[in-house]
DNA sequence: TAATAATTTGAAAGCGCTTTCATTGGGTGC
DNA sequence: GCACCCAATGAAAGCGCTTTCAAATTATTA
């Protein structure tokens, strides 16, 4: 079988276009020609709209598979309503922790002949609305959004024109599936980790509270201390927003406060990374004199020093599960989908307290 | 205004014919029909096509901004054979190093009125042979190749079809255009660093050899070396693969081979951060006993442990130069446009040696 | 076997836009 | 004032495909 000559449209090689006298891009109407039937039916027969004798199916198939046709997306979308594309809004392409879901969108979608359309709403509603706008513009057959920062309003107004899937939220709504990590219990379990080595002082430093799992996070952090019975301090709560400096400042923040503690619980890992370096600027080690857990298990977490103790987000399954949805949503189907429980992935950056 | 009529493009539903008159999707013809002029003229005044009196001009333009008109992109893209989307083959979407660089192409396209179509070639030339077909598919109207593996014949050929822009390559060919980062005085300039704080003996973590930019950064560390007169020693150089656990590895063989060197210049700095790891699992402190370099300066890289000196390469520049001069090639324009000079960042990750 | 229903198939009408081509009014030159 | 040219505009022909709609074929029933 010689694969090489199947595919012209193949660029790997130094494969010239057939020598056939190729006029111009290749249309249906050829592949019709080529099988002795009607472009109607060869288009059934690519999409599968209508019963077709199997004799002429299979002329037709062999047409394409010789002639290497793939349709116009433009014709196609213009004559049937759809594009076979999802607009993807992301807060930003480099995200280590959007990085991974962005993936795993991808790798679902392709199998399924969908191609991704990504966009980045930079942590703003208002540029989120514009990708809304422009993914709209563009004719998308439906929107993801990881997350971010529009109301649900808009998200329900948005689901009006389009299928929506959105992450970090729970709402309900035709034509829109959420999709929410549990990030309630995976703070609880990240305090609770610490507790349960016999920490009893235990700083936080927290996200921005614009954010909502920000809130669940510092909600499972209270919901652990009180499980073990310690009492909340809100002194030992610290903002940081999220990236690796406001880490470094919380940390620098909370020891001006004088507040004794022997263990952090940040709300993500670039946090947990930025208040790793401010201790051991304050000449404390990490995990001998603090110890410290994270939140998102970023692939980067691994190499920290020390490898941080973190609660693992199934990013890339997420953005599995996104596609996932929408793929069924794009076929009439109500989505039954759920997502992973967190886990707590131990390292070394934490220690058992001996009194 | 009721939105729920609006939506007659929903896949999922059964499409109703529009009730009144007034309804469905805009097109260019209500547009001139607001405006009293034939559609032709919009879409002259729309495209810039030709010269259009000014009332005319501006009576359309009002009717345009009155209807929100937005042209449906896949009418454009069948009827003009231009899609203003430009494909992007990057790696992986989540790779810390290209993401800066996925980023800039997306801010320098978009207020240009292009969109990018990212697409992961996952280091792998077939992959990225189908890729390349892909976007073909969807009727890209250029492609942005970030580095990968395929062969510069590929490029060239693919070059016929669509505009090419490429990093990390030099070739010349019609509709071609690559953008060099200058890897082999980057490394040259990180050898430097090392031999000027009076280190002779400098490991290497060289990256794969089938990446020209590992040939050129191993050029530049053997160059370094030759400019201050140390013997090359190839016991000194280990292979790793640009990952975290490769750079840990290599650590790993060369103190098994027990060579002496009081400094190492890891090829990328994901592998210098495995690197360590490494060191410090063999009980060696990174600065005070082994001086540490890396490359790329990843965003990480300043909070590595300890923060690494590494050698700047501008990624999120470099895709904003991409993407530049691709709206050149796009727009018949030479691209004229030159990658910044590598520059070394002096971090913590090296100290002084003293005799 | 005639008549009707069911099944395939092809012809043709768009989808919304760009672009060629022809037309309309002026200017211009003599 | 007439032939001629140029700029501005509109009519109409696609771009390549999907999807009616009706015709052609075959199966079923009386």
């Amino acid at each position: 079988m010689r694969e090489a000559m199947k595919n012209k449209t193949t660029v790997s090689g130094v494969s010239k276009p057939a020598p056939s006298k190729n006029q111009g891009p290749m249309t249906i109407e050829m592949v019709a020609k080529e099988a002795g039937v009607s472009p109607s039916t060869v288009s059934r027969i690519l999409n599968g709209t209508a019963v077709v004798s199997e004799a002429k199916k299979k002329s037709v198939e062999d047409a394409v598979a010789k002639l290497g046709f793939v349709p116009n997306p433009m014709a196609r979308g213009l004559a049937g309503g759809r594009t076979f594309s999802v607009g993807v809004i992301t807060q930003s392409m480099d995200s280590p922790f959007y990085g991974p879901a962005l993936r795993g969108i991808e790798d679902t979608l392709d199998p399924a002949g969908y191609s991704p359309l990504f966009v980045s709403g930079n942590w703003q509603a208002p540029a989120e609305a514009r990708c809304i706008d422009i993914l709209l513009s563009r004719r998308v057959d439906g929107i993801i959004v990881l997350t971010g920062r529009l109301t649900d309003a808009a998200l329900k107004a948005c689901a009006k024109k389009v299928p929506v899937v959105v992450t970090g939220r729970n709402l309900k709504a035709a034509d829109l599936f959420s999709l929410n990590f549990d990030n309630l219990e995976g703070a609880r379990l990240a305090t609770w980790h610490l507790i349960d080595q016999g920490h009893t002082q235990i700083a936080f430093i927290s996200g921005d509270p614009q954010h909502p799992d920000a809130v669940q996070r510092l909600a499972g952090y209270k919901l652990a201390l009180e499980q073990a019975g310690i009492a909340f301090q809100p002194s030992l709560v610290v903002q940081g927003e999220y990236n690796e400096d406001s880490g470094l400042q919380a940390v620098l923040r909370l020891m001006a406060t004088q507040q004794r503690f022997t263990a952090i619980f940040a709300a993500n890992d670039q946090m947990a990374v930025g208040a790793a370096h401010g201790l051991l600027r304050q000449g404390l080690r990490v995990p001998e004199d603090v110890s410290l857990v994270g939140f998102d298990d970023l692939p980067n977490s691994l190499y920290a020093f020390p490898p941080l103790t973190t609660v693992h987000q199934p990013a890339y399954e997420m953005g599995q599960l996104a596609a996932e949805a929408m793929l069924n949503l794009l076929a009439g189907i109500k989505p039954q989908l759920q997502v992973p429980a967190p886990r707590l992935i131990p390292r070394e950056s934490c220690r058992r307290l001996n009194r």
